[in-house]
DNA sequence: CTACATGCAAATCCTTTGCATCCAC
DNA sequence: GTGGATGCAAAGGATTTGCATGTAG
């Protein structure tokens, strides 16, 4: 069991929140895929551990956790709606938008846009795991070249 | 019918696109509502007007206007997927993950971010209507108090 | 013991697909 | 006239709900 799915439970357990061994099987789900997952794969992956949990409570689960602000939630466009424990090694994407190519975002980048949300908007914002549409560079010349 | 209306059924013609009427009353449904719609308030506007247009056909041209460019899409969380129109004034939105509470936000936020992703990435983003999600003012201050 | 989480089944909602028909060009 | 768009019906998939049962604290 890895450092941060360690301290997420940890984190719970002073809360005081009740961790069933379902509660534990997703969130060690997620630790084992540091990317990002959509609830079917979270099924999948505890599927060939030997368990199965239900849709209803993996949804529930992961609800549970977003409003939390363990984990976050992104729309990856056709990919559908992916879930992610927040830890160390925050990240974001960028999906083109004519090949599907997703490319990882480094977070230092969001920075910048955090700081002018608080201080302009007085709003905390929770910038956790963004995806940005638009054209990579090999679409964009191939759509310069039509 | 307004400005941009006129200037995205003429962009379409230039291009030599088909103008089907119901190409013609989607584009009116989303001038005239200058903030995002549902699929589903698209065709409640549309009824509203006497008209009807099926899942599939408003589906069809949202998704085609979304790959010209010409229309943005967005997920707002629980309140679903909804489609705007590219006008002049961009803004996006920080949604308060307690609250539910919508607050708008300049593009010019984007400047920086858009700036950089070019830069550094090789990456033209398309950051026309985005979701920024975390906590407003009251719902930190509730929080904090509990 | 008791409140709350889970499993199961079913419902709901959103979105897509196949195919015959229609219409803009 | 013809290719492409629409309407209809139906399928598909993701997500939610209700309720009986199980279990963590």
């Amino acid at each position: 069991m890895s450092d941060t799915c360690e301290r997420v439970i940890e984190a719970l357990r002073q809360r005081g929140a009740r961790l069933t061994i379902q509660r534990r099987l997703v969130i060690e789900a997620l630790c084992d895929e540091p990317d990002h997952q959509s609830v079917q794969a979270i099924q999948e992956r505890l599927r060939a551990k030997g368990t199965h949990l239900t849709e209803p409570t993996v949804y529930r689960i992961v609800q549970w956790l977003k409003a939390l602000g363990l984990v976050s939630q992104t729309d990856l466009g056709q990919s559908g709606i992916v879930y992610q424990l927040i830890g160390d090694r925050r990240h974001h994407h960028l999906v083109c938008l004519a090949c599907g190519r997703v490319i990882d975002l480094d977070d230092g980048i969001m920075d910048a846009l955090r700081e002018s949300v608080r201080r302009d908007y007085d709003f905390e914002p929770r910038i956790d795991h963004m995806a940005i549409f638009g054209l990579c560079r090999d679409c964009r010349e191939r759509s310069a070249g039509e």
